[in-house]
DNA sequence: CAGTATCCCCTCAGATACTG
DNA sequence: CAGTATCTGAGGGGATACTG
Protein backbone atom coordinates (compact mmCIF):
# COMPACT_ATOMS: atom_id res chain seq x y z
CA UNK A 1 0.00 0.00 0.00
CA UNK A 2 2.73 2.55 1.08
CA UNK A 3 3.98 2.98 -2.47
CA UNK A 4 3.96 6.99 -2.71
CA UNK A 5 6.58 7.25 0.51
CA UNK A 6 9.85 7.28 -0.89
CA UNK A 7 9.69 5.17 -3.96
CA UNK A 8 7.17 6.18 -6.87
CA UNK A 9 8.95 4.03 -9.45
CA UNK A 10 7.57 0.97 -7.69
CA UNK A 11 4.55 1.49 -7.38
CA UNK A 12 2.09 -1.15 -9.62
CA UNK A 13 -0.72 1.01 -10.76
CA UNK A 14 0.48 0.41 -13.74
CA UNK A 15 -0.26 -3.29 -13.59
CA UNK A 16 -3.87 -2.77 -12.51
CA UNK A 17 -4.30 -0.43 -15.91
CA UNK A 18 -2.53 -2.81 -17.91
CA UNK A 19 -5.25 -5.50 -16.98
CA UNK A 20 -8.19 -3.51 -17.82
CA UNK A 21 -7.42 -0.80 -20.33
CA UNK A 22 -8.51 -1.84 -23.56
CA UNK A 23 -11.31 0.21 -25.30
CA UNK A 24 -13.96 -2.27 -24.46
CA UNK A 25 -12.72 -3.69 -20.93
CA UNK A 26 -14.55 -2.11 -18.71
CA UNK A 27 -17.70 -2.50 -20.35
CA UNK A 28 -17.25 -6.57 -20.38
CA UNK A 29 -16.09 -6.95 -17.03
CA UNK A 30 -18.91 -5.02 -16.07
CA UNK A 31 -21.53 -6.63 -18.00
CA UNK A 32 -19.45 -10.30 -16.57
CA UNK A 33 -19.73 -8.58 -13.14
CA UNK A 34 -23.98 -7.82 -13.44
CA UNK A 35 -24.51 -11.04 -15.57
CA UNK A 36 -22.23 -13.61 -14.11
CA UNK A 37 -21.96 -15.57 -17.03
CA UNK A 38 -22.48 -15.04 -20.63
CA UNK A 39 -22.04 -16.62 -23.80
CA UNK A 40 -19.78 -15.00 -26.84
CA UNK A 41 -23.19 -13.26 -28.67
CA UNK A 42 -24.39 -12.37 -25.75
CA UNK A 43 -21.73 -9.57 -24.86
CA UNK A 44 -21.70 -9.04 -28.18
CA UNK A 45 -24.94 -7.99 -28.06
CA UNK A 46 -24.64 -6.25 -24.92
CA UNK A 47 -21.60 -4.41 -26.52
CA UNK A 48 -23.03 -3.68 -30.20
CA UNK A 49 -20.02 -1.45 -31.12
CA UNK A 50 -16.97 -3.58 -30.63
CA UNK A 51 -16.41 -5.33 -33.22
CA UNK A 52 -15.88 -9.42 -33.41
CA UNK A 53 -11.86 -9.32 -33.96
CA UNK A 54 -11.35 -6.66 -30.77
CA UNK A 55 -13.86 -8.35 -28.79
CA UNK A 56 -11.80 -11.63 -29.32
CA UNK A 57 -8.72 -10.15 -28.39
CA UNK A 58 -9.59 -8.44 -25.60
CA UNK A 59 -11.38 -11.35 -24.40
CA UNK A 60 -7.90 -13.45 -24.82
CA UNK A 61 -6.10 -10.93 -23.00
CA UNK A 62 -8.49 -11.19 -19.87
CA UNK A 63 -7.96 -14.84 -20.35
CA UNK A 64 -4.34 -14.63 -20.37
CA UNK A 65 -4.37 -12.58 -16.92
CA UNK A 66 -6.44 -14.82 -15.21
CA UNK A 67 -9.31 -12.78 -15.17
CA UNK A 68 -12.06 -14.04 -17.31
CA UNK A 69 -12.91 -17.90 -17.51
CA UNK A 70 -13.19 -18.97 -20.84
CA UNK A 71 -15.25 -22.80 -21.53
CA UNK A 72 -15.68 -24.38 -24.73
CA UNK A 73 -19.05 -26.88 -25.00
CA UNK A 74 -17.66 -29.07 -27.54
CA UNK A 75 -20.95 -29.47 -29.90
CA UNK A 76 -22.31 -28.14 -33.10
CA UNK A 77 -22.79 -25.11 -33.10
CA UNK A 78 -20.36 -24.29 -30.85
CA UNK A 79 -20.70 -22.43 -27.41
CA UNK A 80 -18.71 -20.88 -25.24
CA UNK A 81 -19.15 -19.30 -21.97
CA UNK A 82 -17.46 -16.89 -20.19
CA UNK A 83 -17.41 -15.49 -16.45
CA UNK A 84 -14.76 -13.65 -14.16
CA UNK A 85 -12.54 -15.92 -12.22
CA UNK A 86 -12.21 -15.73 -8.47
CA UNK A 87 -9.41 -12.79 -9.49
CA UNK A 88 -11.04 -11.20 -11.81
CA UNK A 89 -14.06 -10.75 -9.15
CA UNK A 90 -11.59 -9.04 -6.84
CA UNK A 91 -11.62 -5.99 -9.26
CA UNK A 92 -14.99 -5.54 -8.44
CA UNK A 93 -14.04 -2.74 -5.77
CA UNK A 94 -11.66 -1.32 -7.76
CA UNK A 95 -14.00 -0.73 -10.55
CA UNK A 96 -16.38 0.78 -8.31
CA UNK A 97 -13.76 3.01 -6.69
CA UNK A 98 -13.05 4.47 -10.33
CA UNK A 99 -16.51 4.85 -11.38
CA UNK A 100 -17.41 6.66 -8.19
CA UNK A 101 -14.41 8.78 -8.63
CA UNK A 102 -15.15 9.41 -12.39
CA UNK A 103 -18.52 10.42 -11.33
CA UNK A 104 -17.13 13.38 -8.98
CA UNK A 105 -14.69 13.98 -12.10
CA UNK A 106 -17.24 14.51 -14.34
CA UNK A 107 -19.31 17.34 -11.43
CA UNK A 108 -15.68 18.81 -11.38
CA UNK A 109 -14.76 19.46 -14.79
CA UNK A 110 -18.90 20.94 -14.97
CA UNK A 111 -17.41 24.36 -12.92
CA UNK A 112 -13.87 23.82 -13.99
CA UNK A 113 -14.93 24.66 -17.86
CA UNK A 114 -17.01 27.54 -16.38
CA UNK A 115 -14.35 28.93 -14.26
CA UNK A 116 -11.66 28.78 -16.96
CA UNK A 117 -14.45 30.73 -19.37
CA UNK A 118 -15.07 33.57 -16.82
CA UNK B 1 -22.00 3.59 -7.14
CA UNK B 2 -24.35 1.10 -8.17
CA UNK B 3 -23.32 1.02 -12.06
CA UNK B 4 -23.63 -2.55 -12.24
CA UNK B 5 -26.78 -3.93 -11.14
CA UNK B 6 -29.15 -3.05 -14.40
CA UNK B 7 -27.10 -0.93 -17.15
CA UNK B 8 -23.25 -0.98 -17.31
CA UNK B 9 -22.98 1.44 -19.91
CA UNK B 10 -23.45 4.29 -18.56
CA UNK B 11 -19.91 3.68 -15.38
CA UNK B 12 -17.90 5.78 -15.55
CA UNK B 13 -14.86 3.71 -15.53
CA UNK B 14 -13.68 5.15 -18.42
CA UNK B 15 -13.99 8.64 -17.11
CA UNK B 16 -11.34 7.27 -14.83
CA UNK B 17 -9.27 5.78 -16.90
CA UNK B 18 -9.11 8.69 -19.55
CA UNK B 19 -7.71 11.24 -16.99
CA UNK B 20 -5.09 8.38 -15.57
CA UNK B 21 -4.17 7.09 -18.48
CA UNK B 22 -0.82 7.45 -20.21
CA UNK B 23 2.51 5.94 -20.41
CA UNK B 24 3.65 8.09 -17.50
CA UNK B 25 0.79 9.87 -15.64
CA UNK B 26 0.28 7.48 -12.86
CA UNK B 27 4.09 8.32 -12.14
CA UNK B 28 3.91 11.78 -12.58
CA UNK B 29 0.82 11.68 -9.94
CA UNK B 30 2.81 9.70 -7.67
CA UNK B 31 5.81 11.98 -7.97
CA UNK B 32 3.49 15.19 -7.28
CA UNK B 33 1.39 12.99 -4.76
CA UNK B 34 4.61 12.54 -2.19
CA UNK B 35 6.41 15.59 -2.89
CA UNK B 36 3.51 18.05 -2.88
CA UNK B 37 5.26 20.95 -5.62
CA UNK B 38 7.92 20.02 -8.22
CA UNK B 39 9.81 22.39 -11.11
CA UNK B 40 9.54 20.92 -14.41
CA UNK B 41 13.24 19.67 -14.10
CA UNK B 42 12.30 17.94 -11.06
CA UNK B 43 9.79 15.94 -12.71
CA UNK B 44 12.30 15.16 -15.89
CA UNK B 45 14.80 13.80 -13.24
CA UNK B 46 12.40 11.94 -11.44
CA UNK B 47 11.19 9.96 -14.35
CA UNK B 48 14.30 10.21 -16.83
CA UNK B 49 12.62 8.19 -19.44
CA UNK B 50 10.01 10.76 -20.56
CA UNK B 51 10.95 12.92 -23.09
CA UNK B 52 10.22 17.04 -22.76
CA UNK B 53 7.79 16.46 -25.38
CA UNK B 54 5.77 13.92 -23.93
CA UNK B 55 6.15 15.49 -20.22
CA UNK B 56 4.97 18.73 -20.95
CA UNK B 57 1.76 16.65 -23.28
CA UNK B 58 0.60 14.75 -20.27
CA UNK B 59 1.26 17.74 -17.64
CA UNK B 60 -1.01 19.31 -19.98
CA UNK B 61 -3.44 16.81 -20.68
CA UNK B 62 -4.03 16.76 -16.50
CA UNK B 63 -3.75 20.69 -16.09
CA UNK B 64 -6.92 20.47 -18.23
CA UNK B 65 -8.82 17.99 -16.21
CA UNK B 66 -8.26 19.82 -13.32
CA UNK B 67 -5.82 17.49 -11.48
CA UNK B 68 -2.85 19.38 -11.95
CA UNK B 69 -1.91 23.39 -11.18
CA UNK B 70 0.69 24.85 -13.40
CA UNK B 71 1.98 27.91 -11.67
CA UNK B 72 4.39 30.10 -13.72
CA UNK B 73 7.14 32.53 -12.26
CA UNK B 74 7.48 35.15 -14.73
CA UNK B 75 10.85 35.60 -14.31
CA UNK B 76 14.33 34.82 -15.96
CA UNK B 77 15.03 32.11 -16.04
CA UNK B 78 11.74 31.00 -15.70
CA UNK B 79 10.17 28.87 -12.91
CA UNK B 80 7.33 26.43 -13.20
CA UNK B 81 5.34 24.94 -10.64
CA UNK B 82 3.05 21.95 -10.72
CA UNK B 83 1.03 20.49 -8.19
CA UNK B 84 -1.99 18.42 -7.31
CA UNK B 85 -5.13 20.54 -7.14
CA UNK B 86 -7.00 19.28 -4.39
CA UNK B 87 -9.47 17.52 -6.73
CA UNK B 88 -6.45 15.88 -7.98
CA UNK B 89 -5.76 14.73 -4.57
CA UNK B 90 -9.02 12.73 -4.39
CA UNK B 91 -7.15 10.40 -7.09
CA UNK B 92 -5.05 9.09 -4.04
CA UNK B 93 -7.42 6.28 -2.78
CA UNK B 94 -8.10 5.61 -6.13
CA UNK B 95 -4.75 5.09 -6.82
CA UNK B 96 -3.99 2.96 -3.57
CA UNK B 97 -6.87 0.62 -4.85
CA UNK B 98 -5.16 0.41 -8.03
CA UNK B 99 -1.89 -0.22 -6.51
CA UNK B 100 -3.18 -3.11 -4.19
CA UNK B 101 -5.17 -4.59 -7.03
CA UNK B 102 -1.66 -4.57 -9.00
CA UNK B 103 0.02 -5.90 -6.24
CA UNK B 104 -1.92 -9.04 -5.32
CA UNK B 105 -2.44 -9.51 -9.18
CA UNK B 106 1.24 -10.10 -9.75
CA UNK B 107 0.98 -12.80 -7.50
CA UNK B 108 -1.72 -14.19 -8.68
CA UNK B 109 -0.26 -14.14 -12.00
CA UNK B 110 3.14 -16.35 -11.04
CA UNK B 111 1.01 -19.18 -9.87
CA UNK B 112 -1.55 -19.00 -12.78
CA UNK B 113 1.40 -18.92 -15.24
CA UNK B 114 2.60 -22.48 -13.48
CA UNK B 115 -1.01 -23.36 -13.39
CA UNK B 116 -0.92 -22.86 -17.04
CA UNK B 117 2.16 -24.62 -17.88
CA UNK B 118 1.48 -27.89 -15.73
C1' DC C 1 -22.25 -19.78 -33.02
C1' DA C 2 -17.93 -18.19 -32.29
C1' DG C 3 -14.73 -17.02 -34.08
C1' DT C 4 -10.14 -15.93 -38.19
C1' DA C 5 -7.90 -13.43 -41.80
C1' DT C 6 -6.64 -9.13 -44.08
C1' DC C 7 -6.13 -4.58 -44.76
C1' DC C 8 -6.15 0.10 -43.21
C1' DC C 9 -5.91 4.13 -40.27
C1' DC C 10 -4.81 7.02 -36.60
C1' DT C 11 -3.26 8.14 -32.21
C1' DC C 12 0.35 7.87 -28.82
C1' DA C 13 4.93 7.99 -27.79
C1' DG C 14 10.01 8.34 -29.03
C1' DA C 15 14.10 10.92 -31.23
C1' DT C 16 16.19 14.92 -32.31
C1' DA C 17 16.84 19.72 -32.87
C1' DC C 18 15.75 24.31 -31.68
C1' DT C 19 14.24 28.72 -28.47
C1' DG C 20 12.23 32.84 -25.38
C1' DC D 1 14.73 26.58 -17.32
C1' DA D 2 10.94 25.09 -19.53
C1' DG D 3 9.49 24.30 -23.00
C1' DT D 4 8.28 23.94 -29.14
C1' DA D 5 8.70 21.98 -33.70
C1' DT D 6 9.13 18.02 -36.86
C1' DC D 7 9.47 13.63 -38.19
C1' DT D 8 8.94 8.77 -37.37
C1' DG D 9 7.35 4.21 -36.12
C1' DA D 10 4.59 0.80 -33.44
C1' DG D 11 0.27 -1.03 -32.21
C1' DG D 12 -4.49 -0.67 -30.92
C1' DG D 13 -8.66 -0.54 -32.98
C1' DG D 14 -12.05 -0.40 -37.16
C1' DA D 15 -14.14 -2.55 -41.65
C1' DT D 16 -15.02 -6.28 -44.21
C1' DA D 17 -15.04 -10.93 -45.69
C1' DC D 18 -14.63 -15.66 -44.72
C1' DT D 19 -15.13 -20.49 -41.85
C1' DG D 20 -15.16 -25.07 -38.72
Amino acid sequence: MEWNKENPEQCKVVVALDAVVGKWKPLILLHLLSKGTLRYNEIKRLIPDVTQRVLTLHLRQLEEQGIVKRVVYRQVPPKVEYSLTEHGQTLKPVLEAMHAWGLSHLEHLENFKNTQSE
